[in-house]
DNA sequence: GGTTAGCACTCTCGCCTGAAGAGTGCTAAT
DNA sequence: ATTAGCACTCTTCAGGCGAGAGTGCTAACC
């Protein structure tokens, strides 16, 4: 299919009508709706082959014809163009983070997912920063009571994490200082990935007299590189109930109970790392999960300093409007990045 | 009605068989099912009666009958037996807890709200710790970097709040260390709604040098007492939807998007402080909200400490089995104060 | 008088049918 | 290569029909 040629021509009016309408496309619609020069059965005929290459199908016999999850490749990969975004968009962008500076990471991500979906309707999800990847920035154990005390980790892009844990009675509060000094002078700059077990045995024999209560220090941060990694936050979630092929109880409740899974979530956003920067688009079955095979996925990776922290993507159906949710999704990560 | 008359034992049947079968209950059903020594006809002409009472209602003529709301509530007053859990059950409830014992008390929460909805099928919801009510316990400076610092407020509750805040260069780490302890000192064991702008006032006189980088403390505090009072956790969203009455997309979407919504939640739960202790039932209409006219709420609140902190709920169509929910409500409660 | 059997009546639900509408594929003409 | 024409297919919707379930009423019964 040459540029310019007849074909490409006519399925990009099925893609885009069928976006819009949310029906199948027939012929004669086309050749209404737009003055193509051809009539209704050159179309037809055309509408043929494409459904011969694989682009369109129809749903039944004699009904107009819907892109099949080729035609929807072949749609953003060379068809579709980046829409620019109203004014009242970017306004509302502009917005969103004109009083965020402030913030925990934690906020401007939460307020983020609302933007999101707010402006596309679709449900948006963020993966939150890679406490990975992240560097330990500082640890403290602040005493509660004699019994109790709170631990607070803090990495460099932001992330705060507590803990609340017992403390040996015979602490005194010199001793714990002097414990708390000497594990941020060892932890210093080490990235997360980097608190090993090896590490940890280490610090286990400079500290031996503690370690009761410093397993405790450890699980937290353990804690953070598993678990809490997998965190998702989540904006517009009953958003996919106002698409009518959601109007099914069955189809939605898979989808909906899915939003509750966040470490199946994370898996679903996780992106190949080589495509920094660039908008990733999976169509259907090109997701993994079952749940969101008739859905589609834009994302892009965002980045807080240096290293890549985390994704943010819009799901919707395989129907949805690329071109701005491609344009959405690029700028927001973008002002994410100037934070 | 008096005790043991045969219309209470009607009404039971009728309520308890629509609870358990979803469809509406004939005079033909009832005798079969039960071996009441009357044909269905005096079935029959009781039903009538109790449809004239207003406890009953047919949804079209020569269908069965339903209860209305006045029969659910005269059910939950009068008939109703609170069951009691399977071994399974109770099982499952002294699990759960048995290895949170050390854990802050957003995760104790998060993992009751799942136990609930796990066990009952509907969907829980629990208005966290008041931390309005909760003293205060300890307040704590890390700094970060240079110009930045950790805020964290500890509340006697074991609720815990972070928040970072700008430090300025020219304060020393001694300074700092004075600042941290006056306000621990002054502020040790107010409750945080004795907190208010005389106190700040006050406060502010007294570090009038540091008051701009002090303002995000008592942000901190603000917020903690309204907008996160608000905050409620939620467990098994999704499993009102297999509920027959909500085979519809368009019942469903309202009660979900409430579901985002935490401060309609809370003032849902929001429950008439006089009945601590006991279980309270809001059928239908009863509740305020518009989205849950069709759905019933079966909740109490729980201590910690000597002071209400908190409401768990269950929240099911009205059809729901209010009998289970109510044990299980009352035990998950009872289990929570031993913490 | 309370209870019951009998019976006509009503309403839902599932199924079929038929007409309207939309769109196609094929063929023959341009 | 393009188009007009036409028969054909399929969905959708309304209407109709029978089965099933349940009722209300009446008259008989204990």
């Amino acid at each position: 299919m040459g540029v310019g040629s007849r074909k490409r021509d006519i399925l990009r009016v099925v893609v885009t009508d069928y976006i819009k309408l949310a029906h199948p496309i027939g012929s004669r619609s086309i050749a209404r709706r737009y003055k193509m020069g051809f009539s209704p059965a050159t179309i037809r005929n055309e509408m043929a082959d494409l459904e011969e290459l694989g682009y369109l199908i129809q749903p039944h016999t004699s009904a107009g014809r819907i892109p099949t999850q080729k035609g929807y490749r072949y749609y953003v990969d060379e068809l579709m163009e980046e829409s620019d975004l109203d004014e009242e968009e970017k306004k509302k962008i502009l917005e969103v983070y004109e009083y965020e500076r402030m913030r925990e990471i934690e906020e401007i991500i939460k307020h983020t997912s609302r933007l999101l979906s707010s402006i596309t309707n679709y449900t948006s999800l963020i993966l939150g920063p890679q406490l990975r990847k992240s560097a330990f920035k500082k640890l403290q154990i602040m005493p509660i009571d004699s019994q109790r005390g709170l631990l607070v980790l803090v990495s460099d892009t932001g992330f705060v994490k507590n803990k609340v844990i017992n403390l040996p009675q015979t602490l005194s509060s010199g001793e714990l200082n002097k414990i708390v000094s000497y594990l941020n002078r060892r932890l210093e700059g080490l990235s997360l990935e980097q608190f090993t077990s090896r590490l940890i045995n280490e610090l286990r024999r400079d500290l031996y007299h503690y370690v009761r209560f410093l397993e405790d220090t450890f699980t937290l941060v353990e804690e953070s590189l598993t678990e809490d990694e997998r965190r998702v936050i989540l904006g517009g979630t009953t958003n996919i109930l106002n698409q009518p092929e959601f109007g099914d109880i069955e189809k939605v409740k898979g989808l909906l109970s899915l939003f509750e899974q966040h470490s199946q979530l994370a898996s679903l956003l996780s992106a190949p790392l080589a495509d920094v920067d660039s908008v990733i688009i999976r169509i259907g079955r090109e997701n993994i999960l079952e749940e969101v095979q008739e859905c589609s996925l834009v994302m892009t990776t965002y980045r807080l300093g240096n290293d890549i922290i985390g994704t943010i993507g819009l799901l919707g159906p395989t129907r949805m409007n690329y071109s701005k949710a491609v344009s959405v999704v690029r700028q927001v990560a973008r002002r994410l990045e100037v934070m």
